[in-house]
DNA sequence: ACAAGAAAAAACGTATACGAAATGACCTTT
DNA sequence: AAAGGTCATTTCGTATACGTTTTTTCTTGT
């Protein structure tokens, strides 16, 4: 265990290595995770996995059994839909906050920047590598937004609904080719969007930026359904929750 | 501590000793938490101790700090505002869901019960007694309503916010005297919002039961001020974030 | 007297042991 | 063969020990 002992502690290797059997499918949906899984599977003792047990689970990628023990959770696609509205719902209000106040002219100017650094992006858009900036670049136009929001609250919510595996502005975008006409389409009206709620923000135009950051979430349910049409198994999204289970 | 052993887990014993020590103000906020503390305090062991510490700060009732251990959280009056209006988007999304779908019969008849049971209560309001049975009631409102959406990352998202203690719709509700006329106006208007949700919700008129399950919110707000007013400390509200202590 | 550093104390992360509860397997009985 | 009960095994909650990190206290030099 000397060799790539990049991890800082027992508790996030657990963590992180059982989050990764989570979200790649390895564990599906419903099956039984113990502590001493953890502790064979990680060569970590029982105080770490008890740890990241419990972290997994207040993320919501695992639920506490009734007796003993949890499982890895299942989201429906209708929840999935739901948790991306309301990001929306809370970014709109971030917006809106943002828009009603005097946002410091540093943070506006790096909202620009970033805005602008998209607009390049998009409009290129071949290689890989630019994805992954366009996933960056992404990342921290919302994390600006709701720096300028400057609303600790909403950032405590919003953490808790980005922690879900497609909860992030960037949950579906990873695994489209972006170059794809469909999918391009909808980048260039989400960059659209990026751009109206800066100037919203910066004009106070408090309605219509929160209108707007609303709206823009649901970009990520569209990438969602371009996503389906491809027929790309998403490992965690359940087929139906519980409808009767006729066989 | 022989007598009243009610609690059934160590770590349960630990987390609401705990929670009670800081809501009513014993443990100042930015006092550090430390597991010995909790150890001693509460005689349990250092593993529930660690356990109810993760699960307070979960609740944002603690931070955790930058190398080691933990602070009581301290919130500011803008933060109890901006949680208050987080409360009621989130539950004007649920009003909305609801409005939208088929709510199940027996969920609206129970809406209506609470509503005229309610309609009793504010009527009267006289003894204690019946200002338990308002809270009561209203948090069953309140339950019912996320019930009628079916929602379940609302209710996930909207747990969060009721965990802290001024999250939930009652947080304020219980230290006044309902009777007081201002007080009552805003029982009497919580009251009618109540009723005209389940009519929106019933009647399939999704953007009012939005906006007035939101607008509902601002009662807590509301009561907040009134209670303000009468100077009652709030021990884990800080007196202003940063501003100056004028005196 | 003050700043910096060293030593002491406290707190933390982790591993592990023990009894209690839960789960699962096997066996008996009808 | 199915239902039910008993026992073995697994898993969990809790306590505690050990080495390491962090915090505090005390000392020392300027």
């Amino acid at each position: 265990m000397t060799e790539s002992d990049t991890t800082k502690s027992q508790t996030l290797a657990a963590f992180l290595g059982l989050r990764g059997l989570i979200v790649d499918g390895t564990l599906a949906p419903g099956a039984r995770v113990s502590e001493p899984l953890i502790v064979e599977r990680f060569g970590v003792s029982r105080t770490p996995a008890r740890a990241a047990l419990a972290q997994l689970a207040e993320e919501g990628l695992l639920a506490k059994r009734e007796k003993s023990g949890y499982e890895v959770k299942s989201y429906t696609e209708k929840d999935v839909f739901q948790a991306i509205e309301i990001r929306g719902i809370l970014e709109g209000m971030a917006a809106r906050l943002a828009a009603d106040r005097d946002v410091p002219a540093a943070t506006l100017q790096k909202m620009d920047s970033v805005v602008l650094e998209l607009d390049d992006v998009v409009g290129r858009l071949t290689t890989d590598s630019e994805q992954t900036e366009y996933v960056h670049l992404n990342n921290e136009f919302h994390r600006l937004l709701l720096d300028a929001s400057d609303s600790e609250m909403l950032a405590m919510s919003l953490d808790r609904i980005k922690a879900l595996p497609f909860g992030s502005p960037n949950a579906f975008v990873e695994s489209l080719t972006l170059n794809h006409g469909a999918v391009k389409k909808v980048l260039i009206m989400a960059q659209e969007q990026h751009r109206a709620i800066v100037e919203c923000i910066r004009a106070g135009n408090a309605t219509r930026a929160e209108r707007l950051a609303h709206e823009h979430s649901f970009c990520a349910a569209r990438y969602l359904q371009l996503l389906r049409a491809k027929d790309e198994p998403i490992p965690w999204i359940a087929e139906k929750a519980k409808r009767a289970s006729r066989k």
